[in-house]
DNA sequence: TATGAATGAGAGTTCATTCAT
DNA sequence: AATGAATGAACTCTCATTCAT
């Protein structure tokens, strides 16, 4: 059952998709070479020859979730002109309760629980990881330009606005008594007008 | 090389303590039950005669992690009388520059990965590793009573405040840019303020 | 939690008695020195005293389940005048279907297991394990000689029913489709009239 | 030391046959992975790789064992219009006092024993292994509806047939004071001419 | 490009046995 | 006579990686 010659591009997309179903059902750390290169329908020995080792196929995996998940998000906040309205934007995928989202968080978490001891593979996909958060910072910058936003730091405020989420969204996964994604969404929206706006609206 | 006779007591101390160095060194995800057995000196017989498996040790660490991270200042902030010092207190610990804080931080956020996807683990340890979040409950309890914070559901604000310092430590062991211990404390600061206090403090 | 001393005879009889009852719920295989010790309230340490090796353990549960199990049924076939009525009460037992039984077929069939390829084992135990059969042996020569039964090679005979036994215990314990313990029974009936009465029964 | 490149089936028969072997000298409970592999000439890796885990090479172990042993009798019995000289075929190899059939009966026996406790080595190869005794049924079959043999139901007199043989086998296995191949035999064709000839033969 | 058989290091776990107490 | 902590070899199984084809 020897597949089609691909071009590399159509391949390694091919593998890291395939790559990334199996995370989000299974989990990283159960994740095998062998089940990616199953789930993709071609052999190990092709996944290895397109890529180095397993850790560059979850960086791209991870890469590509990040811009997948946040483009449509970062576009429209970035179209947004009205800075709180932008940061709604922002925010409102964090705690949906729809399987896409749930996926993503899942890539996200288990990529941090993989790769916060290895400082070779967090170089390299740190900055692209970091775009929810660059985008914050922007529409921060803007809303504190035009008056709309306190006069805060807005690499800080995003810093902050990116912590918060991360600790809230580890007690979701934890399920920690009495909290639900409506709530942590709730909390989220309150710790932004707390930060961020002068009324309390 | 057969090792002195110990209580078992001690000699599950010891091997805890083998294997919180290695957590902290290695992180959790590397480290194997081989080594925590070579760290401490013993037979890998020994560690599982001891334990019943590698989750009970991980487990282990963590509990007495928290109670030694916490033990003191659980004690200080339930004596002190002022609820405002008391949260002081409580914060005062979780990002000071020492290694003793980082290693903390480092074996905390292994736990919280590693769990995620061991609900096994999670059930015999979640109580009593929600140490600091008890007594914050309890000063903020005490705060509401009489009147030195606001009228705030205690439960929930102590964990809006864990949420938030996880968030920051998490980013701190990630070595975030432009962020550092004495800014997370900072940080931390603002949002108690924000949350609890009437005045800006 | 130290035992009081008790002589070596009782001791031994209360772990071979723990042995016994683990044996039988779990299985040999699966029973362990540290279950044993567990199940007789006493250290392992106390297990290994007393018995050189499990292998020693298996063997007295053996003999003391054989000795246990044909007591009686032997001393009622010798002592039943009626060569044929003896044979029933020796076949009786086989594929009664009751705990008492069921546990006796367990421990027999995994005593052999285990056994087999280990001469050293097999050789103490063996006579003393041939209980059954001796009996029927017996019975049989009484037969014989009173005419009851036809002119046959007592020791031979016995061996044909122990072999025939063995064989439908096997298949049962196999869940042969169609086979029962009632339809064994009647079919070990079958062949001892086949073999040993002139008329049908 | 790597080994040449081999086809699964070859490699999986190399195996399998190593096994055998094994099985055949030590008896089944002394093989472990390792000793198979030492005895294959590969590594335990390529073990593992071909298959899934210690209890299918056993399984395959038996069911090559029951054809290669089985494969020409069953074909010529199937071949051979006369039921009673059919019968004769399928009974001949079982107690040929050959290296060969002492091995079969070894592996035969361990296989009853291990799969007792391990209900899940049973189902797979539950019926692949029934070979003989699904020959024996046609054959009967056969002779009652010709006429040479007695009326009986064929399934239950080929269970009966086998439960004797297996007996036998067992008993031969354990060495039994006073039984030998040729003994066997001769009772089986005892056993054979009881339940199913009309004349003595 | 693509394959997949082969590898070997390492994982967690079990357990009869030893021996100082 | 009794204890139980300590051992270490052996177990099965997983898996990223290598490389001849």
């Amino acid at each position: 059952m020897t597949q089609r010659r691909l071009p590399p591009t159509q391949r390694r997309e091919q593998i890291v998709g395939a790559a990334r179903s199996l995370i989000v059902k299974q989990g990283l750390p159960a994740v095998s070479l062998r089940d990616i290169a199953a789930a993709a329908g071609v052999s190990m020995g092709t996944v290895t020859y397109h890529f180095s080792g397993i850790d560059e196929i979850l960086g791209e995996v991870v890469v590509a979730e990040s811009e997948r998940f946040y483009a449509d998000v970062v576009a429209v906040a970035d179209a947004e002109p009205d800075a709180r309205a932008a940061l709604g934007v922002l925010i409102d995928p964090m705690f949906a309760k729809t399987p896409d989202v749930e996926a993503h968080w899942r890539i996200w978490s288990d990529y941090w629980a993989a790769v916060v001891r290895r400082p070779g593979m967090t170089q390299p996909y740190a900055e692209r990881v970091r775009y929810w958060e660059a985008c914050c910072t922007r529409v921060i910058e803007r809303g504190v330009r035009d008056g709309t936003l306190r006069p805060v730091e807005p690499a800080a405020a995003a810093l902050k606005l990116s912590a918060y989420a991360d600790g809230l969204g580890a007690q979701l996964g934890q399920e920690a008594p009495g909290l639900t994604a409506a709530l942590a969404r709730a909390w989220m929206d309150e710790f932004t007008a707390l930060l961020l706006f002068d009324d309390p609206a």
